[in-house]
DNA sequence: GGCGGCCCGTACGACTTCCGTAAGGTGGCG
DNA sequence: CGCCACCTTACGGAAGTCGTACGGGCCGCC
């Protein structure tokens, strides 16, 4: 239900069954904010809060908690473990949403007031550009240094296409070059981040024109 | 035991065997937090944390408490008398230290927000910038001062890779100069720092690119 | 003032990793 | 069916890093 509401908003949502699967799911896929059940089956919700608090870089993590009415004790804990908002069941999905937002925003805020150029994402893919490290489906790839820079700038221009000579300077910084090279690199690319390199998903051949970082989504964009 | 747990963990810790005694140590040692055990022989362990709470800076002061299991109104006791986190008996080494590590990291965080440079610290790490002593696992690195200087440089910025250049003028405050410097500074350092220091696993070096300070975890930062 | 120790910057060779190029194979498009 | 774009593989060299060693400067100590 409230992943519905959430979708129908625009957010793009995952969601888990239990506790130990949130976990999981947080840290593969990185989000940017938590809606929090504190009835869960198995590890209850405050616990998973302070691991998702305890985890690195969790301390930024916004977290949205879903408390019964009443569970005054649980709603003065859930606060004091860094919760960032709380809703009250029930709830209409018209507050839950403007919950979201605000708190979203706020976020937003302070990670801008912090600098922070932030992670390019798409998918389960994410890249760090600060750090020089990428991660898909929570693995770490070890990308070389050109390997990273060429998808680092493919990601940051998602569905675009570019051609071979476009890319040697963007990425490379030269005028002139072997073309071949960027075809290279693309291959050996391709090897470490899709799941077949031989039939690309994400790095997509646009013939007669050069490539194209895919975006999951093939359909047009809403 | 529980001293023992903290000790592992790479924490200084000191103890007391009751509330006097903990008042006593607490205003003459200054500590970074305090672990409170709610039954305690003279003086409960709410009083005490009262009391800690009372005196000078005491606001500031991290406080865990250790509950008996359903000691309910104990526990919202506690948390409204400003206990940042509590563990409830029995309780696993693992789950003290993490809750012990979550409420450091927080003040830590709150500290820095208010201005206060504070300490350094990541895993067992430890940095005191104003008394320019380093600590790993309990014990005291002997730093010379430009090892001081990048590791707290790298410190302060987690998970972030620097290029030689850069940390030259960062850190040296150069414009220019032999970057192979930065190279021998960083293998001195992981010479004092690193577990084994022919396979880095606190400053990693970023290929082409220069350093990077892994704050121990290896999956991605949420 | 002389001596020794510590810290620091530089230099050099060995080694590893990565990159660019070339050459031959494959598949789509006209 | 042929051409051209793209893929695949292999390899030599370039670039980057590491380990080590050396000499100079600063300071404390005798």
């Amino acid at each position: 239900m409230v992943t519905g509401y959430l979708l129908r908003a625009g957010y793009r949502v995952d969601r888990a069954a239990d506790g130990h699967e949130a976990l999981a799911r947080a840290a593969a896929t990185r989000p940017d904010l938590v809606v929090l059940d504190l009835m869960l089956p198995g590890l209850d919700g405050l616990e998973v809060c302070r691991r998702l608090r305890a985890a690195e870089g969790g301390e930024r993590l916004p977290v949205v908690m879903l408390t019964a009415k009443g569970e005054e004790a649980d709603r003065i804990l859930g606060l004091e473990l860094g919760a960032d908002d709380y809703v009250t069941k029930p709830f209409s999905p018209r507050e839950l949403v403007l919950r979201v937002q605000s708190v979203l925003r706020r976020s937003a805020a302070a990670g801008a007031a912090a600098g922070r150029p932030g992670r390019l994402t798409a998918g389960d893919l994410t890249l760090d550009p600060a750090a020089r490290r990428a991660f898909r489906a929570g693995r770490e790839l070890a990308l070389t240094l050109r390997e990273f820079d060429l998808l680092a700038f493919l990601l940051r221009h998602p569905g675009a296409a570019f051609g071979r000579e476009e890319l040697m300077q963007r990425v490379w910084g030269w005028e002139f070059g072997d073309l071949s090279t960027v075809t290279v690199h693309v291959r050996r690319l391709r090897e470490k981040v899709e799941d077949d390199p031989a039939a690309p998903a994400l790095i997509t051949t646009v013939w007669g024109v050069g490539y194209r970082f895919d975006p999951a989504g093939k359909g047009p964009a809403l």
